[in-house]
DNA sequence: AATGAATGAGAGTTCATTCAT
DNA sequence: AATGAATGAACTCTCATTCAT
């Protein structure tokens, strides 16, 4: 499953053959239809992967303080170490367009992941660590999709990413003085 | 070529077949492979048809005094109106990673994009519509990146694309009041 | 087509690879499958085939006197100079019973042969031929069954079936004397 | 070995699998290799109690008087009971005509077959049942063809398969009257 | 400029069989 | 005696591409 996530961010669903997968990993063919019975049950439990993966990465942590520049910086550390992710999550969203079922998952965690950041928006408003009469509903929405954006290729180039969400952490006045 | 837009947009790269393509014109597939030698090259055609599109839509136009608001508003209703310009959009900055001559046209793309919301910023910084000190640099990257991500399905959702550029027209204070 | 035909008596339905098919004819597999798009439909045109061959023979001819002994000949004759139809007739009779299309055109062709069959017994019977009072329903399918049976390989040795028929034209009493 | 006698008879020799076996069972695919090294020991097996299936149900039994009626009858109630014996034993005609081991056994049964029915014959004439002068070796020919084509599914309809048996009787002289 | 026919390479999937335990 | 895991070989079917006309 693992092979396959990489066949996916390396060469997209366009490129995902079975056999490079069991290649990979050095089995038969036979032997990957054995745990997998079809290349969209393979496909399958890479969606899952990828979700616990990023769901895992989301959970804000460190001091509430500077939770929402953590997160952000945290975000943006992930896919920049990780970069088969954001490829993957990517192909996932296109994915999502066609297919029911992903559709289901990825609409779900977008859900998830989107409440998760108004969460920590409404207690850093709350705590005064955040400009007051901020609509936290549209201003997770705004950097849900920043974040998305950035996973990208064209967008992952170092400057791009990184002086889109710097001007972010500016406006919403978390960025390290 | 058309065709071929379209199919991708439905289905992806993943999806896309020279014989579909061929038949929702009501061509024999040679005849196809007459004018475009190879999928490849159909595949490049696409490449530049939707860079035109995109382009020609870039240009900033109506009243300077409005013209950033009219431009990210004037974006979302083309994605909105088009979905495919967005998908197959996206499945090109996808396949940038993966293909050296996508990855050119695409970054030189996103170059002249960046370049031309830049610009915009500029001008209504010095006519004094947007707050001074503005980093122009990074604000635009923020502007693409959120256009990027709008375009992708998950956030094509009326109200998330929406939400996200709304919230982004407050900050910069372009929103109509 | 003749090629699966000729396949299918040879191997059975269980040894008859689109493969064989395709290099027999000396195509490739691909083309096979521009004619024939499924296995399945190779298959419908081979029983479409062999309905029409076995047709074709079943048409009674010859002198009204003779016609019923030279129908039983005639069959024989067929079956012992093109065993492969027998063959292949039996395996679409066996499959008959787990294929619904299948079914229904062997149903509807050993329909139409019982029906011939009861057709030149009634014409017979009534020129005289043939002693009063047979009943000419029951005898009809006591005949199409000996004709079936005879195509069945172990049936197929020369003495047997040729025994089974010529008590069968005794019986009639439409052995030449 | 039961389980794949079923499994011939539903779908004959094209559609057995030595898993789908396995399962009916509710064992382990390796387990029925363990009993069965290879799927044509399987099938011999399979063969083999065909055979004696067949052969048990063959002696002929009853009073002496009626003994050919009874076994008409008997194979023809066997028959329809069990269908699956039927279409096994012409599943393994047909196979006779490619395997030689299958050949070889299927002749001698049809051997036997042939003479018990002959030695029928042979005592109801002694004994004045029957037309006196009749050929007992086509005769039973005869009985044996009609009875091995009533198993096949087409003929297998209750009103074919009777009236083709009833007909027989009729001209042996030993239907009740 | 257009097409029906053909093809090589490869796709996902299946299956009888074997291996290690 | 039994099994989960593994495999080679083969299967049907697909697809971009080419050829002859």
């Amino acid at each position: 499953m693992l092979a396959a996530f990489r066949q996916i961010a390396e060469r997209g669903f366009e490129g995902l053959r079975t056999r490079d997968v069991a290649n990979e990993v050095g089995v038969n063919i036979a032997t990957l239809h054995y745990y997998f019975p079809t290349k969209e049950a393979l496909i399958g439990a890479v969606l899952e992967h990828a979700m616990d993966r990023f769901r895992t990465t989301l959970e804000p942590h460190g001091s509430p303080d500077s939770q929402l520049r953590n997160y952000l910086r945290g975000t943006r550390k992930l896919l920049r170490e990780e970069p088969e992710l954001g490829a993957v999550m990517t192909e996932l969203a296109l994915r999502s367009a066609r297919d029911a079922e992903t559709r289901k998952i990825m609409e779900e965690m977008y859900g998830q992941w989107h409440k998760a950041v108004r969460g920590l928006l409404k207690r850093a408003t709350r705590q005064g660590k955040l400009r007051a009469g901020l609509d936290t509903e549209s201003t997770a929405a705004l950097i849900v999709a920043t974040l998305t954006a950035v996973a990208l290729p064209p967008m992952g180039n170092v400057s791009w990413g990184d002086q889109a969400l710097r001007e972010l952490e500016r406006w919403l006045g978390v960025s390290k003085r």
